[in-house]
RNA sequence: GCUCAAGUGGUGGAAUUGGUAGACACGUUGGAUUCAAAAUCCAAUGUCGCAAGACGUGCGGGUUCGAUUCCCGCCUUGAGUACCA
């Protein structure tokens, strides 16, 4: 019997769907472990061999758990909302409905090939009503939430109204908006009702505010910070600019410290969290007010060096800070003018790829010095952010580079507060060893004793306070889309007004184009249906709109970060329809305890959905306060592209020849690819071509002093190629109607291309399809390449040199168990050496998987069937073991030995082998070394050894030792783990 | 610039509470089998050297009986981030 890889898998894949094998329970006395994939979006080229590998790697640990005994939840779904779909849509006309069905269900035959013990009764598309009807709602809930900072978590707006009924807003401590009126109660209630409405929207963890966004002409929308890469659109690569636009937001800035804080229980890499770090940028300093002399005026600044404020020389404000045309004097008004109109002229993103400029004008005006009261200038440099801290800086030259540089650039004079240190030539920016001088009550203290006396300081003067700044900034959360979640809002009087849970979902209407309207409106402007009855609680036709039973509903849709930022909740009870998922099932589920996915979305969807799970905590809704308890980042599988060589020839410039003949003769020439084998350079590229050209008669040698050749790299299809980078010339040429007549110089009979590791992409011609390799290996093998390509957080590039070594082990695997006459294995009991090989092996591999260093189990594996071969093992006390231990691995053939072995249930429900280290004593290996006279010598023992077997082991070891040296070790030192010394 | 990660044969990569560097696999070479090929099996394979041996984990130091592993200083590559006051 042969290794028939495509029978057992198929076979085995309908069986688990038909038996519902990995279908998890929401009640179960098991322990509970929840694995999750990142979920991906159906794009319409279906999955390469890249994405797959992170759902190996959680597919391997969720079976290895069920192989434990837990309770495992390892589901899967899609991310349906999104970009391409629509713009597809936008081309094409189809609905991304339609689209997004067609490759939801590409992606699903191609995940069925790979055999993952996906549960999918518990799939989720967060395009489907079902699901969005809760995104939806917990946008309603955040809608109706403020953020109290007394209790330090979100409340339901009812307190916050009930608040401002008994003493106004004046006691009321909350993150809101900035420069808000204070009020009493006796106020607040005779405001009218819009009055309050405005007020309460100013308070809510949802609201509207204009504010200055990232808008994407080319896409017709605006973007997240994190959806810009470079100054550009993170999808299609589209310049962004800024703009001001009325936008719903999200108040993620009250959670910034939270967030911060809750780093630190988490199991994530060290990186990962770095990158949240900094997205949340805390930093620690004080805000000081300085007032502006002879204008009644006063400017804020932050500034981390409160202990510097002696070393303050001149103010920077950036170009749009308010203040700017007040506090310019008459005299400067045309220069700062200028300086502003050029400043707006420069993109933002110029301003921060052009860090070197020194640029500023000064305003002729002057602030005084809280403390020494001393006269200091006011400048307007672009290197102040309007949209960090207060937009603008109290600037000390002596102890920050940038102020230094500006100071230098303008002949700015520099107070040295910093005890003998030179700052003529640059800043001093220690904050550790300085110590401050020059600085009347400060001298003689160290920067971090500075900052607390000057804070006291200042706070008694009435002109600071120690403060706290983060650099996260509220997320915007409208986008100008079709195929998103629509809010459930509609507008009174230009005043959201929230549709009520019972009502939800609000469908997404239909429209008979995607794009924006003519009045530039979002798409859901054409819809012609798109208007709120609250009378009758339902949408109806726009034609109704009369402003007292039937409002228009917002136009505007969610960002694609809605849906997946609560998505792991979903899966806990999916088809539940009157709540997001039962209070039994976010009990017994928790948070997800493993999550599976790529590390770039570090700032976007991880930042996004811990603030949901934190704010769904603070209301009630769940117990945990962090959704992903662990993480793994796998890394990308890049594409092997494969270039050919194509001539373009050129007529030299300045030829003396006449235009038609030069073209005539350019004409003439073929398109003509070279192997990569038969030139080293460029120089040589273009002999070998004209000499090609010469010998073929196409062009006399003549020709040469008026042809130039130059080399054109083109991405030949992969398929194209073999191992041995060596070209199909027949399929390159069938491939494309203008490849049809190319010419090949070759070397040796081969066409060689030449090869680049680049991001796997349809356009690179690069892509390898998980299906192939199916077919050709079958999903066993690829699982094991993927996981013995190399470390699952690494970049690695795709190579299928190497996966016939893979797929070879299986085949000995399979031949291990089976013969040409049928089952090999017998009720022989195992051998010593049998157990030994068992027994390495279930500790390796368990040690593999609770670190997730799969590459090497892969390896552990072959050893052990190399070993059990050699032994000529056919002991079913080994090979039983042996199965369970490979099939998280290679579940299929795992599963046809198990039964082969006379198993009834599947090997899923099979208790993981434990391992037994009496079984390993002999494999002690020796040390000895001489150091200082003495002897001395390590033992090697394994791991889980037990004291008494230790200690046999020390006492054959000493009596051997007494034998062959004729003495005593005197001292034996066991060190826990797995060397002992023992020192004679 | 800052932060994080990583540099090991021809190739992918093993080995870290410091203990025989190069597991395992690919590739290459030789052999067996075969009319032949594929498949399979066996052997060799870090470098230099006929050999004994010497040298070898990016570079330079250090700690140690012993360093791929720890420390200091560089170099290179990748990722993230950036006038963040």
């Amino acid at each position: 019997m042969n290794y028939d890889f495509n029978a057992i898998e198929s076979k085995w894949q309908a069986y688990w769907e038909q038996n519902q094998t990995f279908k998890a329970s929401n009640t179960s006395n098991k322990p509970k472990y929840y694995t999750l994939d990142m979920f991906p979006y159906p794009s319409g080229a279906g999955l390469h061999v890249g994405h797959p590998l992170g759902y190996i790697a959680s597919d391997i640990y969720a079976r290895y758990k069920r192989h434990q005994g837990f309770n495992v939840l390892h589901p899967q779904g899609y991310d349906s909302f999104g970009l391409p779909a629509e713009q597809y849509a936008i081309q094409t006309g189809q609905h991304p409905a339609l689209t997004t069905q067609t490759n939801i269900a590409r992606y699903r035959e191609q995940l069925d090939k790979i055999g993952f013990s996906f549960d999918w009764s518990r799939e989720v598309q967060t395009s489907s009503p079902e699901y969005y009807k809760w995104t939806q709602w917990i946008f309603g809930e955040l809608f109706n939430s403020w953020y109290n900072i007394d209790t330090n978590k979100a409340e339901a707006i009812d307190t916050l109204v009930a608040k401002f009924e008994t003493s106004g807003n004046t006691k009321v401590n909350a993150v809101c908006d900035e420069d808000i009126e204070v009020f009493s109660e006796i106020e607040w209630k005779v405001f009218p009702t819009k009055k309050q409405q405005e007020i309460l929207l100013q308070y809510r963890l949802a609201y509207l505010a204009e504010t200055e966004v990232n808008w994407c002409p080319v896409l017709g929308t605006v973007l997240a910070n994190d959806e810009i890469v470079n100054g550009v659109s993170e999808r299609g690569s589209h310049p962004v600019v800024r703009k001001k636009m009325t936008q719903w937001s999200m108040r993620i800035s009250a959670y910034a410290e939270r967030m911060l804080q809750g780093l630190q229980g988490l199991d994530w890499t060290e990186s990962i969290k770095e990158t949240q770090r900094n997205w949340i940028g805390k930093s620690v300093g004080a805000s000081v007010t300085f007032d502006v002399q002879d204008i009644d005026a006063k400017i804020e600044v932050f500034t981390t060096r409160p202990d510097t404020i002696f070393g303050v020389s001149f103010m920077t404000i950036a170009p749009e800070h308010p203040l700017v045309s007040k506090i310019t004097t008459p005299k400067n008004k045309e220069a700062v003018d200028a300086y502003l109109e050029a400043t707006a002229k420069r993109s933002e993103r110029e301003r921060m790829a052009d860090v070197k400029t020194i640029s500023g004008v000064f305003t002729g005006s002057y602030a005084e010095h809280p403390i020494s009261k001393k006269r200091i200038p006011i400048w307007i440099g672009d290197y102040v952010l309007a949209s960090y801290g207060t937009g603008a800086v109290m600037a000390v030259p002596c102890g920050d580079q940038r102020d230094h540089d500006f100071a230098t650039h303008f002949d700015i004079p520099i107070i040295n507060i910093f005890k003998d240190v030179d700052v003529t030539t640059e800043a001093y920016t220690d904050k550790v060893n300085a110590v401050i001088a020059n600085s009347d009550f400060l001298d003689g203290l160290s920067p971090k004793e500075a900052t607390k006396v000057l804070i006291k300081t200042l706070e008694s003067l009435g002109c600071g306070q120690g403060k706290t700044n983060y650099r996260l900034r509220d997320a915007v959360f409208s986008r100008q889309r079709y195929w998103g979640e629509p809010f459930p809002i509609y507008y009174v009087d230009g005043m959201p007004q929230l549709i009520n849970n019972k009502h939800l979902p609000i469908n997404l209407p239909e429209v008979e184009k995607y794009l924006p309207t003519e009045e530039g409106e979002p798409p859901l402007g054409r819809a012609t249906t798109w208007a709120w009855d609250i009378e009758n609680n339902e949408v109806v036709s726009n034609e109704k709109i009369n402003h007292s039973s039937v409002f228009p509903l917002e136009l505007n849709t969610m960002p694609g970060w809605a849906g997946s930022s609560w998505y792991l909740f979903r899966y806990m009870d999916a088809q539940n329809e009157t709540e997001f998922a039962s209070a039994e099932a976010l009990q017994y589920w928790k948070n997800v305890d493993l999550y599976v996915g790529g590390s770039e979305h570090g700032t976007g969807h991880l930042l996004y959905s811990r603030f949901w799970t934190k704010f769904l905590h603070d209301r009630g809704f769940l117990t945990v306060e962090e959704p992903f308890q662990k993480m793994i980042n796998q890394g990308m599988i890049l594409g092997t592209s494969a270039f050919v060589y194509k001539a373009l020839a050129f007529v030299k410039t300045g030829c003396s020849l006449d235009h038609s003949v030069a073209e005539d003769l350019t004409k003439k020439i073929p398109s003509i690819f070279v192997s990569k084998s038969a030139f080293t350079s460029d120089d040589e590229f273009e002999e070998v071509v004209l000499n090609y050209l010469i010998d073929n008669k196409i062009i006399s040698s003549l020709d040469t002093d008026i042809l130039t050749i130059a080399k054109s790299p083109i991405h030949s299809d992969v398929s194209f190629v073999n191992a041995s980078d060596e070209l199909d010339i027949v399929a390159f040429k069938n491939w494309r109607a203008d490849f049809k007549e190319a010419q090949f110089i070759l070397k040796d009979d081969k066409y060689i291309v030449g090869r680049e590791v680049e991001k796997m992409s349809k356009s690179k011609f690069n892509v390898v399809n998980p299906d192939d390799i199916c077919e050709q290996y079958g999903a066993d093998t690829l699982r094991l390449y993927e996981m013995f390509l190399g470390p699952l957080e690494q970049a690695k590039p795709w190579n299928t040199a190497g996966i016939t070594g893979v797929h070879n082990f299986l085949k000995k695997l399979w031949k291990l168990y089976m013969g040409e006459n049928g089952v090999k294995f017998t009720d022989a009991a195992p051998t010593k050496d049998n157990l030994k090989t068992l027994h390495k092996t279930i500790k390796k591999v368990v040690e593999d998987i609770e670190n997730f260093s799969f590459n090497t189990s892969v390896s552990t594996f072959m050893i052990a069937v190399n070993e059990l071969s050699a032994q000529k093992c056919t002991s079913k006390e080994i090979l039983q073991p042996l199965a369970i231990l490979i099939s998280p691995y290679a579940p299929h053939i795992s599963e046809e030995l198990w039964r082969l072995l006379g198993n009834t249930e599947s090997i899923s429900t099979a208790t993981f082998p434990i391992f037994e280290a009496s079984h390993l004593v002999e494999s002690a290996k020796e040390y000895p070394v001489s150091f200082n006279g003495k002897m001395r010598f390590k033992l090697e023992l394994p791991l889980d050894m037990s004291k008494d077997d230790i200690e046999k082991v020390v006492m054959a070891h000493e009596k051997t030792q007494k034998q062959l040296n004729g003495r005593t070790p005197k001292k034996v030192i066991i060190v826990p783990g797995k060397i002992i010394n023992i020192v004679g």
